[in-house]
DNA sequence: CCATAGAGACCGACCGGTCGGTTTCCATGG
DNA sequence: CCATGGAAACCGACCGGTCGGTCTCTATGG
């Protein structure tokens, strides 16, 4: 592994850890143990360097969350696959992410993060808007080939999952409790289930 | 309204928004438009305003979910009740917090806060525990009064719930989206419905 | 022989917090 | 009614330390 790729692997340890702003440079370098002079050959400033790691992050999220997706046809057992990824590949399988999903842990700080950096805030917003977007397509899916009651309305169920996902992931990022984790998605995959006719 | 009242006021808004390391004293003495010392009569340390804002907001938190509950006999009705307070009263209707639920936002710092601030995060921790036994507890009355189907685990759709109220929050302070917040609450209540019987 | 990666001293800005000085306010005595 | 004294509130220059970032220097491999 290059010098480049340890950083970015560690800082993306760090920032979904404490965040962009409060991950600190000399952190970086100590846990890496290389010089500033090191890190800024390869990085013109902390921000390109995040941006690097979102980069990498969005790479190893599409990895573990899509994983065996495509060999399902039935959309709503996409969507319990795609939940259990998320739990078991995603945040517990995988071992850089101490603080849960980076960009739910950055997400929160986009409101400071937006004033000086509105480009990064805009990239996490799509993407999580674009997530949104998959899970009403499989439920759309799901409806259209009969397996919903006609009356369910796809979006309202699309922000709930979201905000479910979104939640266990700040949640396990403080309790690092893989109990609670596998509550909150057996019940969310239990709620998707409840919504078949 | 007293100048400490009027600090420990301002302090929530901030904290709310930016989380307690990105919020710089300065911050603070420019919005209230105080000094230094000013604000330092008042407070030994940043950390005992923090406290000092908790505490508030705990207050507030209380007022706003809990309105209206004592007079509901039905728990499911009851936890209805929690999550149209915690949508109108508490995120919404409440003018003081521009990044959504303040314990939900320092939460998520709580990683790096613990190392130095430990009693901070589990209060805070204790907080959420509550919160959880109490719509847990609700969900116990209802399938003790046999509204719910006895196969329902109650400690699993309580940790969803929560979760999900906790992501709304994140959501909300990200994209003050009333909109998508009124979806997610609503798609709970909806979800809370399918249970019963 | 030189291009490059890495090292680390160094910079100004800003951080939370301190401290000596000034102002405000009110209780008290004449 | 007012003069006075002391406590509390408030002010802002200043402190040591840390921040992200820059600069110069050197070791090494082609």
């Amino acid at each position: 592994m290059t010098l480049k790729e340890k950083i970015i692997q560690e800082s993306s340890r760090l920032f979904s850890a404490k965040g962009f702003s409060s991950t600190s440079i000399n952190e970086i370098l100590e846990v890496v143990g290389v010089s500033k002079g090191g890190l800024y050959n390869h990085f013109k400033t902390k921000e390109e360097l995040f941006s690097a790691v979102l980069s990498e992050s969005r790479k190893i999220w599409r990895e573990k969350n899509l994983a065996g997706l495509e060999e399902i046809e039935n959309p709503l057992e996409k969507i319990k696959k795609l939940l259990e990824n998320y739990r078991d590949r995603y945040l517990i399988g995988s071992g850089n992410l101490p603080g849960g999903c980076i960009f739910v842990r950055v997400s929160v700080e986009s409101a400071e993060l937006g004033d000086q950096w509105p480009h990064i805030t805009d990239e996490i917003n799509q993407g999580f808007e674009r997530f949104k977007s998959m899970i009403k397509r499989f439920l759309n899916q799901a409806r259209d080939a009969g397996q919903l009651r006609d009356a369910t309305n796809t979006e309202d169920v699309a922000e709930m999952i979201f905000s479910g996902m979104l939640g266990a992931s700040v949640m396990y990022g403080m309790d690092r409790s893989t109990a609670n984790l596998e509550r909150t998605i057996d019940s969310l995959i239990g709620y998707v289930h409840s919504l078949a006719v």
